[in-house]
DNA sequence: CCATAATATGACCAGGTGGTCATATTAGTG
DNA sequence: CACTAATATGACCACCTGGTCATATTATGG
């Protein structure tokens, strides 16, 4: 027993848990601030209080510290998915009712109560009808994005800057294990969505996700740096009129950007 | 006049052109290959074949360099919106006769013969009515943004390096110049759109701007670096593949997701 | 052909980088 | 307490950075 300690004593998980929380805060802080190359161990052993060569004992060096900590990211998008999926579960048993209240997130459920005091007769993307289930989980992967970047903004950080840096030490694997709106998290959604009659199914599967994709990773870019948009400036901007956003991009991604009466000269 | 030339003797503009391509050709590279911080001066010089006491006479510091390369974007930028432009009016002109055909560039034209063909009975995008003009135009935009990507690659990259570094010296005021698609260029065009019912005007214009800008932008990122996008794999596509992928995303963008029948549940 | 002014050069600078390692400190044990 | 094994430390390394400047080279005009 004192072998395998021994082995392991060196190792960063065998740290007093809060020396660790110190040290993953500072790689955080300075690796969301820099990206992966410019970010400087020099500063993060400072922040941490640590000194180098106990950094690289617990690291063998960046690229290794660095994974570790993207792995973190992940595994909280990973728990941030399962958390969403599961309410959106829990949202479908429920069915309807609008009695559906359970440990869900603050920013979902005041969603819900947007919409349910909504709902009387106007429908605009929280209507009735077979397309209900797709667009209302689109705007709640949406909304959980938008509350995975409130409570963890320097992971998402790191995030865009991985995806804008090229030379990233494991870009492609990293990116792999994560793509917020990729294709292993819309394809099904999608598919079903054209099953269910919900989407129409004369636009390519790869086309729909694509602007799918594009239109809510942006939104989330636009809403993590404020800076990045001038057009709606998020970030600046309160819950309410978030919401409406929200709405109002979803209902243009089911309506399209055509007057109603336009739309009719569609091939059907 | 000796005097005058002596003040501008030392100056980059008074070198031989041949010489001044080749620093801005590694210039370029450099900086499209790295950015703005990690683009290296030595590598630089050395890729120009001159010294760095040189480069250091024609600019100032690295900030100046690398102002003058993004200007000269700018530039090409500039260049491209006015052709592009230019044609647009002159596409009004001729009206609907399919006589029009003056010197454009190939992609726009190739994407003419299509649409020309294509306009027997089938309307998708390239359709009869008052929208035309709008869609049409967005289209024509996209098609510009993608040639220019096709004949300056490695300016594009530059720009979307700026675009999501963050230590950029004259960030702002650099993107400021030119933020393609955003609400300068988008917005009469947007606003036009909603005078003449060519699309909806229920939809607040920021909302509308926001949208194009993010699909728009995302796809000629997914152009200029393939890696980024799995689901449309563009970059290794042949170009009439890419004119149907836009034709797609416009007519998206125009009809929505939803099925035909689905859109009668609008607020009207 | 020479003298002088303009220009090109790269050794050099201070400062920063990721990474190492002999040494000092601490912790564990008999 | 003492001895040893585990760990923490920061001076140090080679390398790279943007930037400088005395010196060498070239071009010009007399």
């Amino acid at each position: 027993m004192e072998n395998l300690q021994q082995l392991a004593r060196t190792t960063f998980s065998n740290l007093p848990v809060e020396k660790q929380e110190k040290i993953v805060a500072a790689a955080v802080r300075e690796f969301s601030r820099h990206g992966y190359k410019k970010a400087s161990i020099n500063t993060i052993v400072r922040d941490a209080g640590i000194s180098k060569g106990s950094l690289y004992q617990y690291f063998h060096n960046k690229e290794v510290l660095f994974v570790f900590i993207f792995e973190r990211f992940t595994l909280l998008v990973k728990k941030a998915v399962a958390e969403q999926g599961r309410s959106n579960v829990a949202r479908a048993r429920e069915g309807e009712s609008a009695t559906a209240e359970q440990g869900r997130s603050s920013i979902v459920r005041a969603r819900d109560g947007e919409s349910t005091t909504a709902a009387q007769g106007r429908s605009c993307v929280v209507g009735a009808g077979p397309e209900h289930d797709f667009f209302s989980q689109v705007g709640r992967v949406l909304l959980a994005g938008i509350e995975f970047i409130d409570r963890h903004p320097d992971y998402f950080q790191i995030y865009l800057r991985v995806l804008f840096e090229q030379d990233v030490p494991m870009r492609e694997k990293l990116l792999a294990q994560v793509r917020l709106f990729s294709r292993e998290y819309f394809g099904p959604l999608c598919q079903a969505g054209q099953k269910s009659g919900a989407i129409r199914s004369d636009i390519p599967l790869a086309v729909v996700i694509f602007i799918l994709d594009a239109t809510l990773d942006r939104f989330l870019q636009s809403y993590a740096q404020g800076a990045l948009d001038r057009d709606l400036d998020l970030g600046q901007i309160n819950r309410e009129e978030l919401l409406v956003q929200v709405k109002l991009i979803l209902q243009v991604l089911k309506e399209g950007l055509a007057v109603y009466g336009n739309s009719g000269n569609r091939v059907v």
